[in-house]
DNA sequence: CTTTTAAGATTACAGATGTAATCTTACATT
DNA sequence: AATGTAAGATTACATCTGTAATCTTAAAAG
């Protein structure tokens, strides 16, 4: 038996477990299913192996709670989000963030609060970068 | 039999192979072999592989060459980065594209280049949407 | 204490994916 | 024309994923 670092991927569906669970933590598996459940239908079961999965792939843990567990995450969301965004725009666009924007305004899919948030990251970025 | 419509996902390996085809194209499989071979080392069989199973899911086609083929996308790259843009924006951050942004500049990952380009990006769009 | 739950562990299983090796066969070469 | 070669087709196979069902067992209920 080798060591198994599990350096994984996160896949899709473990992401939407881990996602709730950043919701709050630490959470039941019952809690997580349940706020799975507000947006589609989810089996128990297969939420369970999903966290089975996220603990061996050492991205949440749990501490123990008489006969269930209490799931805590060891990643951060932004941690997590911050990854993966890069990798996304090292991959389609060379690592450069403005042709992913460039994308969302051509299809009209900027709002004006992305428009105010752009600009106020802009005016800060241009003073720190003086 | 049922018909196979394949919508299905595009891989990170055959994204790779797309990617290779989009810089130019129609293009031959050994073309498309030797792009890929300038960043890192392929397997000819494996890119071949991974070009049938593009052409399985229509992403792309080809023309009959005498003995080999002519690779062409089905898709512009444009479209879908797009897609996979906004696919990940959604899942991470709600759709709205500027915290994503946010994240960059967190972690000094926005250049001059980046800046400007959003800026004028902005400008545009408030020009648009008056 | 005995019985019923219900929680997590283990097992299942088909399809996707990464990574090739082998099979067929049409064309190039002698 | 005979034969070698190389292109795509087919097959391979371990791992990952999505999606659960079954197994074990500690705790709750009676």
């Amino acid at each position: 038996m080798t060591i198994d670092s599990d350096k994984a991927d996160i896949s899709k569906t473990e992401f939407a477990v881990l996602d709730a669970l950043w919701e709050q933590f630490p959470a039941s598996a019952n809690e997580i299913i349940q706020r799975l459940n507000q947006n589609k239908v989810w089996h128990e079961k297969t939420v369970k192996t999903l966290l089975s999965r996220l603990v061996k792939k050492q991205v949440i843990n749990f501490d123990k709670q008489q006969r269930s567990y209490l799931y805590f995450p060891l990643v951060e969301r932004s941690t997590y989000t911050e990854k993966e965004s890069k990798s996304l725009v090292s991959r389609l666009f060379g690592g450069k963030v403005a042709p992913l924007v460039a994308g969302f305004a051509n299809s009209d899919s900027l709002s004006k609060e992305d428009v105010d948030e752009l600009k106020s990251l802009i005016k800060k970025w241009e003073q720190d970068n003086d």
